[in-house]
DNA sequence: AGATTGAGCGGCA
DNA sequence: TGCCGCTCAATCT
């Protein structure tokens, strides 16, 4: 439960055991969603430096995911629908009601769960949108806003 | 075991 | 546009 400082963003990670389990995307130094990962500590730079270079699109997440030890710690219906995530291409989205139909499952339900994506970026949920705005997401609406303008899907 | 809570959606005016 | 009712897994209580 760590925060790793790269250039200057900072990133939340949770690591057990070698695998990470949780992270946040890159953010700034006063982000309220980093105050539960605690102080900054630099021993887990590696996976901070992969989590900044998916951030700004050097490497994909298929390359992430490859050079990340990393354990997936959700329910069966979550792991569905991130597994689903995983087929949604740089620069394109999918909405809640349509990745929903696939998993059997109601669009609200599959907004509740990817709130809980413990691998935001890994997993890119912001590219699961509503189908009148661009949906919300856990990092804030502005974040995914601009995720989405650097991939091109917007 | 029952109530509440959402990162949504479609229909209707 | 704005409101209403439906949705249903996870997380409380």
């Amino acid at each position: 439960m760590v925060v790793v400082k790269i250039k200057n963003y900072f990133i939340g990670i949770k690591v057990e055991n070698g695998y990470l389990i949780e992270n946040t995307i890159p953010l700034p130094k006063d982000s309220q969603y980093l105050k539960r990962f605690g102080k900054i500590d630099n021993k887990f730079q590696n996976f901070g430096m992969i989590i900044y270079k998916l951030y700004i699109g050097e490497i994909d997440n298929f390359e992430a995911l490859n050079e990340i030890n990393y354990k997936l710690n959700v329910t069966n219906l979550t792991r569905k629908i991130l597994d689903e995530i995983l087929n949604i291409k740089r620069g394109d989205t999918i909405t809640y009601g349509e990745l929903g139909k696939k998993v059997n499952t109601s669009p609200r339900v599959v907004g509740f769960l990817l709130n809980k994506n413990p691998l935001p970026l890994l997993y890119p949920c912001h590219r699961v949108v509503g189908k009148k705005d661009i949906g919300g997401y856990k990092f804030g609406r502005n974040n995914k806003l601009q995720l989405l303008i650097k991939e091109g899907a917007l």
